[in-house]
DNA sequence: ATCCCTTTTTGACTTTAGTCAATGGATTTG
DNA sequence: CAAATCCATTGACTAAAGTCAAAAAGGGAT
């Protein structure tokens, strides 16, 4: 189990001494996911946290027949944070990998029981959830304020490993646009 | 101070005796904001967690000279439960009061340390955030999937009260379109 | 390389929301 | 009460994105 990855992503955000993330360590383990499986399913809330070693992933709903992407999980991110103590689940909600995905897991329950015992992993819980609310409220701004092409800009500059790696149709159903206006939007620049 | 009503609000989500609630309420000053006021005035974050006793305040920031309303705040709510440990401010945002309120304010630092004593406050807490992230994750999914009339449904069915209290040019602000496309979609029903 | 399948691009057209300007209603102010 | 102001509505027009269908471009597999 390779563990580099997540060792230096808790380290930007709690210090974490090697003995202590020894402990914490042992209570992952590592899935695999084809391209096109799921983690969540149904919007069955999962029972456990991921951390996402390797790949990327597209958390969507889906509407009428149609798919809205409302996140993408790319190598580094965790998962799973807020989906726990949220009781009113959205029916159609699914995080699919778009390739092939390496996960670290633990269930939920045990970060809880970790999070009880050291301070520094609730911080990280914190930490976490503002930052996913901070960016999730900044998106929000973004799709009622500017036009589609701002926003397919915003995205070429801030998040390039996302349009490099992902087909252009989830970009657009990221947008919000159809990927017609998205290839025009790339024509004119 | 009329503390009848954060009292019952308080209780909806966490156990609450008397003497704790005693304890808790002499934190709470009240202020008063005119029609116009601002909670939040540049981004520029409150010391302060505030709960709304009456009136009604709109969130919004401003962005090429026009404004986009994230959110209303209406007598029963909480406001700034997230905005604390929140770094990157946005500059443009500001809360302001619609009409006159009264609001029971207490420093955000006071609060932690009420949290740090009682497990309940954290209960609060942390039931806040998902409460107040989960609603902003359904409202993403609204504006990234669903065309304004759809939305003004939802709104009509789900938040009256902000419809009755709140001028139309501000339901558009927050809709996402322009005044005149309300009065249209307003008109076909 | 060719074939097949998927994704992207392009074109013509329709639908939808935005813009600008004018009108009408309601409320406030002198 | 009339004048002024603010907001909502309406109409004619423009701009933008969606739709549908076809063509072009990639990307594997054999």
């Amino acid at each position: 189990m390779q563990l580099d990855l997540i060792k230096k992503e808790l380290r930007k955000v709690i210090h974490l001494d090697d003995e202590m993330f020894q402990d914490f360590s042992k209570l992952f383990r590592t899935i695999r996911l084809e391209k096109g499986e799921f983690w969540i399913k149904n919007g069955r809330r999962s029972n456990y946290i991921g951390f996402v070693n390797g790949g990327i992933l597209r958390q969507y709903v889906q509407q009428e027949g149609e798919e809205f992407i409302q996140n993408f999980f790319v190598t580094g991110d965790f998962m799973g944070l807020f989906s726990r103590p949220n009781k009113q689940r959205n029916e159609s909600l699914r995080i699919q990998a778009i390739e092939v995905c390496e996960l670290l897991v633990m269930p939920y329950e045990r970060l809880q029981c970790l999070i009880g015992f050291s301070k520094n992993l609730e911080q990280f819980s914190n930490h976490w959830q503002t930052e996913k609310y901070t960016e999730l409220d900044q998106m929000y701004v973004r799709l009622l304020a500017q036009p589609p092409a701002q926003r397919y800009r915003w995205l070429l500059s801030h998040k390039p490993e996302i349009i490099n790696q992902v087909p252009q149709y989830y970009i657009a159903q990221y947008l919000g646009i159809k990927p017609e206006t998205l290839s025009r939007i790339k024509k004119r620049g």
